[in-house]
DNA sequence: AGCACA
């Protein structure tokens, strides 16, 4: 609602980009950045004058892309304030993985007037997948499992990592090992009275959220897949 | 500001 009038969509349309990023490195970076919400499917960025500073991201669940267009709004990304909306229409990668048509009418865009004679007088065809979308029920299935074992709402990105589930004889110097290789790193704080849990200090969200994806789970011990969160505010 | 699928 407060995203303009667009309905919800798995793909979100984010603009306000900074456009001296390479398109390599900035879809690098948005995979990185909102992986954090769920499965991203695609991530697609044109640097054509019409399109550049902008992106779309494709997620497996339409929770996740809610999730994105509500905590990620405004979030600075490269200095810029990113603008987040979903996206108008449903993503050729999303359309051919539910099937909702057929993997070959992806073709032709700008050159379909000849399809349109075919069609006769109907240009209606962007109601019929917002229909299909529409089935979905808006928001009604909240938190059902994605992947990720922790039911709870995505917390809203911190600079702060909170770790758990590590193995009680975790020395920072261990965590510091691990968390060193990953560009902004500050600082590991361990809770001396609360073994198993630690604090990651990061330079900002950005690279604090960059690390907490490319770390969550990761097994410190056979037994021990390290919980990454965002430290409360 | 700008909604595509290089």
């Amino acid at each position: 609602m407060l995203s303009g009038d667009i309905p919800p969509n798995q793909t979100i349309y984010i603009k306000n980009l900074n456009e001296k990023i390479k398109k390599e490195e900035l879809k690098r970076s948005l995979y990185c950045l909102f992986s954090q919400y769920g499965k991203i499917l695609d991530v697609v960025a044109l640097k054509t004058p019409k399109l550049r500073g902008q992106a779309w991201v494709a997620f497996l669940e339409v929770t996740s892309a809610s999730n994105a267009v509500r905590q990620m709004q405004n979030f600075p990304f490269y200095d810029k304030p990113m603008r987040i909306q979903y996206a108008k229409t449903k993503s050729d990668c999303i359309a051919d993985a539910d099937g909702s048509l057929g993997p070959k009418e992806k073709k032709k865009k700008q050159d379909d007037k000849a399809e349109r004679k075919k069609r006769g007088d109907e240009g209606q065809q962007s109601a019929t997948e917002n229909g299909a979308t529409a089935e979905n029920g808006g928001r009604t299935q909240a938190s059902s499992r994605q992947g990720n074992p922790n039911a709870h709402e995505a917390a809203a990105p911190n600079s702060i990592l909170f770790i758990e589930n590590l193995p009680h004889e975790t020395t920072s110097a261990m965590l510091e090992l691990l968390f060193k290789q990953y560009p902004g790193f500050r600082e590991v704080r361990l809770i001396e009275a609360k073994p198993g849990i630690a604090f990651v200090e990061f330079e900002d969200d950005i690279h604090s959220s960059m690390a907490m994806t490319a770390l969550q789970g990761f097994r410190i011990t056979p037994q021990n897949s390290m919980a990454i969160s965002f430290a409360k505010k």
